[in-house]
RNA sequence: CGGGCUGUGGCGCAGUUUGGUUAGCGCGCUGCGUUCGGGACGCAGAGGUCCCCGGUUCAAAUCCGGGCAGCCCGACCA
């Protein structure tokens, strides 16, 4: 697009991600032929392209196949925490925002107002939902009457819509696709414990263990605060350029819903008391994190948990022999369990599909060539190391077995070992500011506090979250004086 | 919304300063042939409202005015 530099400007970067063009590899001379070919192929062409609407995303078969394993990987710990879906409408009556001042605050300068329907003027205008507190809070004024009915856990998969003043392909677009959790609660402790819950059983354990990105834990300092929570909880991971990039939220609201939706329910002395709620999200941000986190020069690195495809068996020529022990080899695999393709397009030279594979981020290729062949043996290929093993055809798929076991692990202990490196502890704001220029920085909250965030701010920097200096969460009623601050620069 | 940059076949761009008639180039695409173990080559083709509207002019991709959209930097945010 225009504004980019052209290719003999190096180096660029594409999203914080720096571009392959050129940099290394036997792909050298031809890489330069495809300006741009990591955002072309990976964020723009393969995921993502602009629609009508300014900073929106069409997300593409193949990452909405990423996005349908992860989302079922985190609907089954969602369950697990025991909420259930359900579905709230797309339009919130405006009114409806106004009657919680916080909140309406925080969200009336992103609204999508829709002032006309079936050709008339509205008598009140409706916005597209940013986020669905109201409309389901209405909804649980009714449902809620006694403590029989708590706790309240329900989630809902939908998009949202949020007029941003500026988009960011993937990582902010105005419309995106989420998970939404909301939950009433008898008292402010277990709304509290649950909130935790969702933080580090649901969201931190999907970062760490299904996109292998490590995340830092902690609470919103009050500037950074949800609008309408009492406490705003997230998970910070780092991107390749050393960004930070918000993963996940989860918020105890207090009781400032449902005293202005009227959530009130009998105790078992039979008081009316408010419900204590939270509200809790991620979305469809955390598959363009999985791209800057783990993508390389060469495309896409996918734990294996959420490629679309394990593995692709690529007949090399197109000769009988090689395509027959290709189709057996995929079979195999198959009734081994494993999501396979077999590539036999051999009308489409070889290097062009090994090419493609690896963009799409494919973990292990197996080639089967007439050479392979002559010595009875195949070539497995490691997607995120980009290294080659020859074994016995026999031996090919407990090979391939072998090699993705590794796969999450290795980018997990290669995003652990980045975030390590590009982590500072330091002890003012100053130096903070400057770390943060190529990462995060831990620095002492009490030597920070309102003013040095402001002052934080003027460097683009900003406190992504409160921590113990452990790295783990305060507790309840805990003053931050003691906390260490997060920081960095934020997407 | 402020500052900077840009908009030309599917993609990436040149051409715009100093208007000039058939708007070029690379990639991709189609056909044929030769190739084929890391983005092949030759030949022959197809494909364009030069972002939109208005103006100046004998003549506008090019100059002027106004829109719209995108990218980068801020303020705001999953």
């Amino acid at each position: 697009m225009g504004g980019n530099p052209p290719a003999d400007r190096a180096p660029r970067t594409v999203d914080g991600v720096p571009q392959g063009a050129g940099s290394k590899g036997a792909l050298t001379s031809r890489a330069a032929d495809f300006p741009r070919w990591y955002q072309e192929v990976v964020a723009r062409a393969e995921l993502a392209e602009n629609g009508p609407v300014r900073g929106t995303m069409v997300i593409r078969p193949w990452g909405y196949a990423i996005w349908e394993r992860l989302q079922g990987a985190l609907d089954r710990r969602i369950k697990e925490a025991g909420a259930q879906n359900a579905y709230f409408p797309l339009f919130i009556p405006e009114s409806y925002l106004r009657l919680e001042a916080e909140h309406v605050e925080g969200f009336s300068p992103e609204l999508a107002v829709v002032t006309h329907g079936g050709g008339k003027q509205l008598d009140e205008p409706v916005v597209v939902r940013p986020t669905s507190e109201t409309v389901v809070n209405s909804f649980f004024a009714k449902w809620v009457q006694s403590h029989r009915d708590l706790p309240l856990l329900v989630n809902q998969w939908v998009n949202v819509v949020r007029w941003e003043m500026r988009t960011r392909l993937f990582l902010r677009t105005s419309e995106f696709l989420w998970q939404e959790g909301h939950t009433a609660h008898a008292t402010e402790d277990e709304a509290r414990a649950y909130a935790l819950r969702i933080l580090c059983d649901v969201y931190r354990a999907t970062m760490l263990e299904v996109l292998a990105v490590p995340v830092l834990v902690g609470h919103k300092t009050a500037r950074e605060r949800f609008a309408g929570a009492v406490r705003s909880w997230a998970c910070e991971a780092m991107m390749g350029d050393g960004k930070a990039l918000q993963m996940g939220t989860s918020h105890e609201l207090g009781q400032n819903f449902s005293r202005a939706f009227d959530i009130r329910f009998a105790d078992e002395q039979g008081e009316l008391q408010y419900a204590w709620q939270t509200s809790w999200g991620v979305s469809t941000r955390l598959v363009g994190a999985l791209v800057m986190a783990h993508g390389d020069d060469f495309g896409l690195r996918l734990p294996p948990a959420l490629a679309p495809l394990e593995v692709v068996v690529v007949a090399v020529r197109p000769d009988g022999e090689v395509l027959s022990v290709a189709g057996a080899l995929a079979a195999d695999l198959a009734a081994a369990g494993y999501r396979v393709r077999l590539d036999d397009r051999t009308d489409t030279g070889f290097g062009r599909r090994s090419i493609d594979w690896e963009l799409k981020g494919v973990p292990v290729r197996v080639e089967v060539g007439p050479r392979d062949l002559a010595e009875g043996r195949v070539t497995v290929v490691t997607r995120h190391t980009r290294t080659k093993s020859t074994v016995p055809l026999a031996a090919a798929v407990p090979e391939v077995a072998r090699v993705l076991a590794t796969v999450a692990d290795d980018l997990r202990a290669e995003a652990d070992a980045f975030l390590a490196a590009r982590t500072a502890e330091v002890a003012t704001v100053q130096e903070a500011a400057e770390a943060a220029a190529t990462g995060f920085a831990r620095v002492p909250w009490s030597v920070v506090g309102a003013e040095g965030e402001e002052l934080l701010g003027a460097h683009s920097v900003s406190v992504r979250c409160l921590q113990h200096p452990d790295g783990s969460l305060a507790e309840a009623g805990e003053p931050d004086d003691a906390l260490v601050a997060v920081v960095g620069r934020a997407y």
